[in-house]
DNA sequence: TGGCTGTACTG
DNA sequence: CAGTAC
DNA sequence: GCCA
DNA sequence: GTATG
DNA sequence: CATAC
């Protein structure tokens, strides 16, 4: 594999700004069919300028800027075509470093080249301009908004930040640059959004009118996104759109790459192409900058088998507060409860598992590279991320927080017993609140609870009062059979401070089936009733089958020093669960209902992949799955009482209660 | 391109 | 069985 | 949406 | 009606 | 619940 030897030649020729970036022009050259090798004369004046389009107004986003290029001429055809994009979108570009508001540095430069023009005497009373890098302008464009242009991204080499925040800004000598205005920018950014295919689905249809929507693939990014604009119809022959694909493929890249890159790759150093060198070594971990569609994911970062189920990763919960990466999960949560809502069921999974894998981070994620090394996070995610991180928003959500029935779906969705397919009826016959739902619709029992006590069922319930409830059912337990214990499971279990039910694990030693609980169970729920602690049964057991399930919802009685501080003591309304379990299954059992549930799918998924299969009965092996992955075998029981055990058999090393937050 | 945990209860 | 819940 |  | 899906 | 026994 000779190296590009004679492409890079080529390149040089069109590069005729010698000293700085030879390399833009190789890759130009590789591409050849760009403009034929003979880039020079003829073609660059093709009146590339010509075809400078006008943007709508709503996508001037540089009004009023104005940018001071380095180096400063736009001699090489990437550079003069990024000039002319920021010209598009309002920007002047302006050769005179003293008007200008941005000064965009071509990354091979370090942070000492621009010290050499900065004017000595400064710039007077005015700000001095921000000093970024190519990525700037292009960012900017894509997210259709000014970005805060002191983040880490657009810093040069050698530029030191001032602050330690996000934000920070470098300074050039006398410097007092600060990110200036609007650094939350609230330009309106296009979405960037590859409907999908989803057959049969209700998916997400972008309100009409708004600004493009569309396809627009992830490779595609944001050119392709212009063109494709509904307004001006694509030309296919525009000859910007060479450019523009031609931009795609490298706009990513540093300018630098090729044969002379060698040495200290500190910088933003790229090993595309790293089959090509030789030996070179430049195989270094370095995420490659690219964003172009082809994977390359480091594989120095091998995930072994085990590792790729959360339910091998530590995780605690809090990962919140603290976290550096709050605001992505933040806004990534609201994008998996969209989906929730319109019942994009495996979206939400990809999404809960995204979260997981950002909640376990100590670093803040950055960039869409550094996101998409990360496990369970893609192309599309890693995208997101990167525009909130940016823009510190998400253009899909708000399209998707737009939708007028939203709100609705959002409300009915929290009632007991209403999923999606009722809430979705409800909503195409014209209901949209509560009232609505009380005055014209048919509710099932459960549903009447739901509606009726809808505040206090959707209130979280206080890690103390889950204890004290805990108090009220053992005491009445322990009063008609003191062998029977209950166990407190679900979030309360894994620690947290508040939950949304509790669930109560029904055993005793000896049991071997349900049968042997569910009198005991059917007693000891008429007791709580006629003490008033029940206040409503939403789903018990049916007559011949299992019946191992109880819920419903119960109420904390006024107890000395917890509630009755208040002369006004208001009972509120919980949903509480009961399991029984027979003792010898206690292990799986304990396993299934303390989760949390991405913890319980990883497990069976892991125990699936291993032949075996996980439920809450136990852990059984050589399970014989016909054609369809139809279970033909239960298969053997191998452990159920023992939750270690299962955990070794599996091969997941222990994690206590505490540790299941994924 | 197909899978994505596995089960119990309601109506 | 479809829908819902866990 | 992600992944094998 | 009761069982089944 | 709808359908079947």
């Amino acid at each position: 594999m000779p190296p590009p030897v004679s492409l890079s030649r080529s390149l040089e020729t069109c590069s005729e700004e010698a000293s700085s970036s030879p390399s833009v022009n190789v890759r130009a050259g590789a591409t050849t069919r760009t403009q034929k090798t003979k880039t020079s004369s003829g073609n660059k004046k093709r009146g590339r300028v010509a075809t400078l389009k006008t943007r709508p107004e709503v996508e001037q986003i540089f009004e009023g800027l104005s940018f001071f290029y380095i180096p400063d001429n736009d001699i090489a055809p990437v550079r003069r075509l990024r000039i002319n994009r920021a010209k598009e979108f309002g920007a002047e570009w302006t050769r005179d470093m003293m008007t200008a508001t941005h000064v965009i540095v071509e990354k091979k430069l370090v942070y000492k080249d621009v010290e050499k023009l900065w004017p000595k005497d400064g710039f007077g009373d005015r700000a001095p301009p921000k000093v970024v890098n190519e990525d700037y302008p292009l960012d900017c464009i894509q997210f259709r908004a000014i970005v805060d242009p002191g983040q880490k991204k657009y810093l040069l080499d050698g530029q030191v930040t001032t602050e330690t925040k996000d934000k920070e800004v470098l300074l050039p000598t006398s410097g007092v640059v600060d990110s200036g205005p609007g650094t939350k920018s609230k330009a309106s950014s296009l979405p960037l959004k590859p409907q999908h295919h989803n057959k049969r689905k209700w998916d997400y249809v972008p309100p009409r009118g708004t600004p493009s929507q569309g396809e627009e693939s992830s490779l595609m990014k944001s050119l392709p996104k212009a063109n494709a604009r509904s307004k001006t119809p694509p030309k296919k022959d525009d000859e910007l759109s060479e450019f523009i694909s031609m931009m795609q493929e490298f706009k990513d890249l540093p300018l630098d790459v090729d044969e002379d890159d060698d040495a200290q790759s500190t910088s933003v150093g790229s090993q595309h192409q790293v089959d090509l060198d030789q030996g070179s070594g430049s195989e270094n971990e370095r995420p490659s900058k690219r964003r172009s569609s082809r994977r390359v994911r480091p594989t120095n970062k091998a995930i072994t088998f085990k590792d790729r189920f959360a339910c091998n990763r530590a995780g605690r919960k809090d990962a919140g507060q603290d976290n550096p990466n709050a605001r992505t999960i933040e806004m990534l949560q609201k994008m998996n409860s969209y989906y929730e809502r319109v019942n994009d069921h495996w979206r939400t999974l990809a999404y809960r598992k995204a979260i997981g894998t950002l909640k376990q981070q100590t670093v803040k994620i950055t960039t869409e590279e550094e996101a998409y090394r990360l496990p369970s996070i893609g192309r599309r995610l890693a995208q997101k991320i990167e525009e909130i991180v940016t823009t510190d928003k998400l253009k899909r959500l708000e399209y998707a927080e737009e939708e007028p029935t939203n709100s609705a779906l959002q409300t009915f969705l929290k009632i007991y017993g209403v999923g999606n397919k009722v809430a979705q009826q409800w909503i195409a016959q014209g209901w949209r609140t509560l009232d609505d739902i009380k005055q014209h619709v048919k509710l099932t029992p459960s549903q009447m609870v739901g509606v009726e006590h809808y505040d206090d069922l959707n209130t979280r319930i206080p890690r103390k009062e889950v204890t004290a409830l805990g108090e009220v059912v053992k005491r009445a337990a322990a009063k008609m059979d003191p062998m029977v214990q209950l166990i407190i499971g679900g979030s309360y279990r894994r620690g947290a401070e508040s939950s949304h039910d509790i669930d109560f694990i029904v055993t005793k030693p000896g049991t071997e089936s349900v049968a042997h609980l569910k009198s005991f169970l059917n007693t000891l729920v008429a007791q709580l009733e006629r003490d008033e602690f029940l206040v409503a049964r939403l789903a018990s057991s049916r007559a011949g089958s299992d019946g191992s399930k109880w819920h419903g919802c119960c109420v904390l009685p006024k107890i000395k020093g917890l509630n009755d501080d208040d002369e006004e003591y208001r009972p509120i309304w919980r949903r509480i669960d009961f399991l029984l379990v027979p003792e010898v299954e206690l292990g799986a059992a304990l396993i299934y209902f303390t989760g949390n549930d991405i913890f319980n799918r990883s497990m069976r998924l892991l125990a699936s992949k291993k032949g075996m299969r996980l439920n809450q009965h136990g852990l059984y092996r050589d399970v014989l799955r016909g054609p369809d992955r139809v279970k033909v075998t239960e298969g053997e029981l191998v452990e159920r009482r023992d939750e270690r055990r299962i955990f070794e058999i599996l091969g997941v090393t222990w994690r206590e209660p505490w540790e299941r937050w994924c």
